[in-house]
DNA sequence: TCGCCTTTACTGCACGGTACGTTATGGCGG
DNA sequence: CCGCCATAACGTACCGTGCAGTAAAGGCGA
């Protein structure tokens, strides 16, 4: 239950090692420094948090709650496969590009010394959303088969199948590397960079 | 100049400790680890190298010369955009599903504490390669653009038109984003994801 | 002889975490 | 209303450990 809440410290500091974190790295951002950031004394920090294990695993779980309630659960009421795919890039890439879930979530995909029990269930979420995404694509890819009937079938012949597994791979390359090249003060951003990428999907490169 | 030869120790040492970084991180690799895993003393590790970060530096220079020769060198060649499109796809995606350079080369998009000079190297030559994929690609926009007349002009309208440089983005997501989830023992490799990568640039996700 | 180590011991520093003292605040009872 | 107490939320000083790096002496093999 992510609650806008500023004046819960707890979630105070988690936001603020999670930016930590990812500017420097993990092993390279120190309790004293995360409590410098927060104007804290070490002792003040380790009142609230027993452990900097403790502050990552609670920095992750955040991270795959904003996936579960920002991306998943408003697909549910969606039951068109090609609406539900165009929402849930749209879902993905909102999340992506908000400054307060970006810095968060950004985390899932950073190579982190975790726990193995922990790795363990990032691991399985993140597999949960590539099947997930794997049916979602096929099923799109179905509607569409039985929609448009093949037409020229010899030119076709040379174009290599793609299956819904390296299509969900391809997909969640083309979201998720945005966290690596994106900018607040880009010229990428929701509103023209959302209809793109649907329309890579959908068009494609050179429709 | 990347020579393969094992007999190098200093590349030996580069090699080791590129995926020990990468495993566990920089700072959470030790110089002692470093040491064990190439059976020397610390001492010994200190005779080829003068410090952790020259090391990381080193691995950093190897990784952006492997992508030069490796992917951007042999494309001066190609002189139809489409091809040479077809063939950065491909010899990039072989660059990082190789062994041997993904080891090396997926330290270039893992966040090190890095000198500033570094950095900036690092990130020109990063943009050097986003604008020379987005020119090309522009190109193959252009040409299929005067090859296929477009047909049912209302039915496009309401298509976003895609930018060369979201279209370059997208593409090395696609691609970059197999450091995250490629195994060597999977069903997805070279010879099957090529084409399908391929096919979704030139094809669409649902073609 | 020289390159390539090993071993040993060390330095200075920074780390995560701990222990204890202090302060501010709220609640309760006389 | 005020004193007292409990507690949360700190701050400071400290501990033990591990780190990068250094130095010196010596060994071994080509």
């Amino acid at each position: 239950m992510p609650r806008d809440t500023a004046a819960d410290p707890k979630q105070e500091i988690l936001r603020t090692s999670a930016r930590l974190f990812q500017q420097r790295g993990y092993d390279a951002t120190s309790m004293n420094d995360v409590a410098a950031a927060l104007k804290l004394s070490k002792g003040g920090l380790y009142h609230h948090f027993q452990s900097k294990d403790e502050i990552l695993f609670e920095i992750m779980n955040h991270a795959m709650e904003i996936t579960q309630e920002r991306v998943l659960n408003p697909l549910q009421g969606i039951a068109d496969p090609e609406e539900r795919l165009r929402t849930l890039i749209r879902l993905h890439i909102e999340v992506v590009l908000s400054p307060r879930d970006r810095e968060i979530t950004v985390m899932l995909h950073e190579n982190h010394p975790l726990p193995p029990s922990l790795r363990k269930r990032i691991n399985a979420r993140k597999k949960e959303y590539v099947h997930f995404l794997e049916k979602l694509i096929a099923e799109v890819q179905q509607k569409i088969r039985t929609q448009k009937p093949r037409g020229n079938g010899s030119a076709d012949a040379a174009k290599a199948k793609v299956s819904p597994r390296a299509a969900a791979f391809a997909l969640l390359g083309m979201i998720n590397w945005i966290y690596q090249w994106y900018k607040p003060e880009g010229d990428l951003q929701a509103q023209n960079l959302i209809p793109q990428f649907t329309e890579l999907v959908f068009g494609g490169f050179f429709a």
